[in-house]
DNA sequence: ATATAATACTTGGATATCAAATTAAATATT
DNA sequence: AATATTTAATTTGATATCCAAGTATTATAT
């Protein structure tokens, strides 16, 4: 066998893992939003603060398309902005009140989304799962 | 740790995946093509004939966006489509001659990616590997 | 000091995608 | 046989997404 069907695997778990957390997303109420809305999220509590850009980057979306999920979740009352006294054309981009009071419930999902993921798998099997991982991402870039 | 990054992962090597495939699609005449397009034409070198909904259910998509990717690859003349004397609801989808001419390329694209993919990776890591997604998948399911 | 280039972001246009509603045909129920 | 339910496909409407083009600001080069 020259082939395998380990990419269709690839996008299968990964719409699973989607539907899964848009699922949890609807029941803290969260509606209407997309895996890459709380990607937003989870890169704004580990950083507090950051450019359109810089979220951009490490969601891995198009700036343009960061746009429209940030002002997005502004209008919902999640994120607001404030000047970038360092540079007047881009803004910074932070949580409100409202937006951090998100965060035990995003760590809680997070931590059964990957309980969800690894069940009985062993743990030198997980290591060796990530390893590969990282060298097939590796392998295509 | 309670979690880890494989999720994201797994969602960055889709990325880079449905790139590569983009590229050599491009290569070989297949412009402003989605791999959901790709994913039709492999199952058609696999079935010769299906219907709207049998395509939905093996590409994993719905069967209204089977529906728009289907009329453009007719429109772009790869495929064309015939009466079902079983059922006047539905039609029958199939490869054109210039469709069925696109094979070859098919299978040394896909031997291409799953060789750019398995780089440096032992035959016993590579089988473990393909167990664990199919057992992550199953766990999502 | 001014022109050019680079950068941050937005807008507009296109497509993939899904869910819900619609239409038509096949099947089941009464 | 008449009616109800299910099924196949499409249409409609919405959003995520990208790319290309545009605007404003900052940085660099002449």
């Amino acid at each position: 066998m020259n082939t395998d069907n380990s990419i269709k695997l690839i996008n299968l778990i990964r719409q699973e893992a989607n539907n899964f957390l848009l699922k949890e997303l609807k029941k803290i109420g969260l509606e209407n939003i997309a895996p890459s809305h709380g990607d937003i999220f989870f890169v704004l509590f580990k950083n507090n603060e950051l450019t359109m850009t810089e979220i951009a980057n490490k969601i891995n979306r198009d700036r343009s398309t960061v746009t429209t999920l940030v002002r997005k979740l502004m209008k919902l009352g999640y994120l607001d902005e404030k000047e970038n006294p360092e540079d007047r054309r881009s803004s910074i981009i932070f949580l409100t009140k409202k937006g951090q009071g998100l965060k035990d419930d995003f760590d809680r999902i997070s931590k059964k989304l990957y309980q969800m993921e690894y069940q009985g798998i062993k743990e030198e099997e997980k290591e060796l799962f990530l390893k590969l991982l990282n060298k097939i991402y590796s392998n295509f870039k």
